[in-house]
DNA sequence: GGCGAATCGTCAACC
DNA sequence: ACGATTCGCC
């Protein structure tokens, strides 16, 4: 026991790791070792006796997943902490899912929709539903939708409304495709534990104990899950679940999807009795940049007031820069880097890039990329939202799921094969009709008998080429990445993908992209033999961002957005674009949600431990154009006597300072002495 | 039906 | 600035 080092906890920690019985509310501030109890609770219920595997640990992003996972190794041996289930909310379900979807009258191979197969899907139904007078944005009913679903709420019965009409056929067709969207993973698994007690009753005795991350941020459908899974369903009366939440009101940035924080101020009313235990005592960040960020939430109605201290004296101010446009804040960031890790001795690793906006990476990237400096974009739409990963992953989704509509339909003319858009339409048409999937409609005699001979046999050669890869995969022992990998080449896809390419170099990127994706499945399927289904599904939920060689050291500067990086710190934060408008966001002011955006900050710059440089800009490109900005609204709620302001023009006129050109003497010396005389 | 060119609309965040 | 969509021509 004495290996976990329970002494390098404070009294308050200690508490929360060590009340292990009966529901726990841990009100964690940002900082204060929140991950660190977790890992050491986790680990002390394993040197307690308890069976890692009855362990399970729900976090809401992959990234804090991982994180925890990593960290966990490091206290105990690594077989044991592989045994405890450490994932997100979406991945979870998912797993219930595989196990018993049947029971909920989908097939085991059912489909996930991404955010743009559903705006799709959802736009293609509004075009069919709408008379000629009526107009929907797709956008809106999407949210408004997944708002419905998040707070448990089904399809109106009637079709008095279009947006109820859209609602419930949309929620029929997914049916249909056998495919789910993100929040019927949710729904669906609370569905299946609320309506199958064996089920749940299997779940409860698999998990004995529950902890969940980041509880303020959980909706209602995820407390549901939680309760269903906590309280086991044939507990006698008066048993205390083993469910242990860890929260902080401050930093609830995700209002926008439902999340309710009544669900943590109201703890008391879901898991009666519980301990509470208050963390207070920040470790990680200089005062300099605790107290700008405490000064800032100060002005937030409606919080929770907490002490947040450290014992760190000091540090260095923070800093608020301005530069004259995005162009040079990002050369701005990007060459403090550099300097820093050279004058410093930092590593890479050090830094991260904060932004509200996955757009906004992109400048920073550009000049990193020309200073040679490692970088890797967490999330975001870098590398899976590339049409020809989409293309693949539909072309997998078919071989696994013929009647998804959505893959097929991507695919069905992808390289041309003489399927056009009216023959499309009528297939889609047919298949509305006949209440079923588009594949059936193809293969349908009645239909197949309309058609003109070339027409008929286009669509015979597809039919018969998804066919026979369907069948190859299913053999047993088939080599499922070879399959895909042949089933790719005869499409003749590749062949395409190259072709549509502006350029050469951009062909063979993109091409190697693709195979990179077919290798990784290959590797993936060594490991378990779940196959192209699984293998898909994880694509789909972004759960393969930890690939091997990113363990290791040299993974560079972190470029992340403030949502995902939560529950995450860096020894050097920039924070970029502190503009109004774009934080706080032109949406949320208007939809009143300025105190949101103000916690974003407040996460936002609770993730430095040693120093933070937060920039704005008078002018940033803006679709294509270059748009006057204005400073943040927030930024002069910053307390004067630990931030400093600084112009970027003064700064690069300004002479080099005193240590860096000590520093850079020294190196010179230190170069000059290696030269023999 | 297929293909290049012009035009359009997007950039809020995550799984 | 870029990808998606529409348009006009083969």
């Amino acid at each position: 026991m004495s290996s976990l080092r329970l002494f390098e906890l404070n009294p308050e920690q200690e508490k929360a790791v060590r009340a292990t019985d009966g529901p726990l509310l841990i009100l964690a501030g940002a900082g204060t070792g929140k991950t660190k109890v977790i890992t050491t609770r986790v680990a002390f219920l394993i040197c307690s006796g308890v069976d890692p595997s009855q362990i399970l640990a729900v976090t809401f992003t992959n990234k804090a997943a991982n994180e925890m996972r990593e960290r966990l190794r490091r206290l105990i041996e690594p077989e044991k902490a592989k045994e405890v289930t450490m994932s997100t909310f979406h991945a979870l379900c998912m797993r219930l899912l595989r196990q018993d979807i049947e029971k909920l009258g989908y097939k085991r191979n059912f489909s996930i929709y991404d955010e743009g197969d559903t705006t799709g899907l959802i736009k293609k139904i509004i075009t069919r539903t709408a008379a000629k007078d009526e107009k929907l944005d797709p956008g809106v009913a999407k949210s408004l939708i997944s708002k419905a679903k998040n707070n448990g709420w089904s399809a109106p019965e009637d079709e008095q409304s279009l947006l109820g009409a859209v609602f419930a056929r949309y929620q029929a067709e997914l049916k249909t495709l056998n495919a789910v969207d993100f929040d019927d993973l949710l729904l669906l698994a609370v569905k299946l534990l609320q309506e199958f007690p064996e089920v749940r009753a299997r779940w409860n005795r698999r998990f004995q104990y529950l902890m969940v991350d980041e509880f303020q941020d959980t909706n209602r459908l995820q407390l549901d899950l939680v309760s269903l899974l906590a309280k086991a369903v044939d507990a006698p009366p008066g048993t205390r679940p083993n469910v242990a939440v860890v929260g902080d009101d401050d930093q609830s940035i995700y209002g926008w999807r439902g999340a309710e924080v009544s669900n943590i101020l109201e703890f008391e009313e879901h898991f009666p009795g519980p301990t509470v235990i208050k963390l207070e005592q920040n470790y990680r960040s200089t005062n300099a940049i605790l107290n700008t960020a405490n000064t800032l939430i100060k002005n937030n109605p409606r919080r929770r007031p907490k002490q947040l201290w450290s014992a760190v004296e000091g540090g260095d101010k923070v800093n608020v820069v301005m530069a004259p446009d995005d162009r040079q804040e990002a050369e701005y960031v990007a060459s403090q880097i550099a300097q820093r890790t050279f004058n410093e001795g930092l590593k890479h690793e050090d830094f991260a890039v904060l932004y509200r906006m996955n757009a906004q990476s992109r400048s920073v990237e550009q000049h990193l990329r020309e200073m040679k400096i490692p970088y890797r974009v967490v999330g975001g739409k870098s590398f899976f939202d590339a049409r020809e990963i989409k293309d693949l992953l539909a072309y997998a989704s078919c071989l696994v799921n013929a009647d998804d509509d959505v893959s097929l339909l991507r695919i069905i003319n992808t390289p041309a094969r003489g399927i056009g858009d009216t023959l499309v339409e009528r297939a889609v048409e047919a298949s509305i009709k006949a209440r079923c999937s588009v594949f059936k409609v193809l293969q349908d005699e009645a239909f197949r008998g309309e058609l003109t001979t070339r027409a008929r046999n286009a669509i015979d050669t597809f039919v018969e080429l998804l066919d026979r890869y369907e069948t190859k995969l299913n053999e047993p022992l088939a080599d499922q990445a070879g399959v895909l990998r042949a089933f790719i080449d005869e499409t003749g896809y590749i062949a395409d993908l190259r072709r549509t390419c502006k350029t050469p170099e951009e062909g063979v990127k993109r091409e190697s992209k693709l195979l990179e994706v077919i290798r990784w499945f290959d590797e993936n399927q060594k490991k378990s033999p779940d196959g192209l289904q699984k293998f898909i599904g994880d694509m789909m939920l972004r759960q393969e961002q930890e690939k091997e060689d990113d363990k290791e050291e040299g993974r560079g500067v972190t470029l992340i957005t403030l949502h995902a990086a939560k529950g995450l710190e860096f020894p050097h934060v920039y924070l970029i674009g502190l503009e109004e408008g774009l934080l706080p966001h032109e949406q949320s002011k208007m939809a009143g949600t300025v105190d949101e955006e103000r916690r974003l900050l407040y996460v936002g710059i609770t993730r430095a431990m040693r120093t933070l440089t937060m920039t704005w800009c008078n002018q940033r490109i803006r679709y294509g154009s270059t748009m006057p900005c204005t400073r943040s609204s927030f930024v002069k709620e910053f307390p004067a006597e630990w931030v400093e302001h600084r112009n970027l023009v003064d700064i690069q006129s300004a002479p080099v300072d005193h240590s860096t050109a000590k520093n850079r003497f020294e190196q010179m010396l230190a170069f000059l002495d290696q030269i023999p005389d």
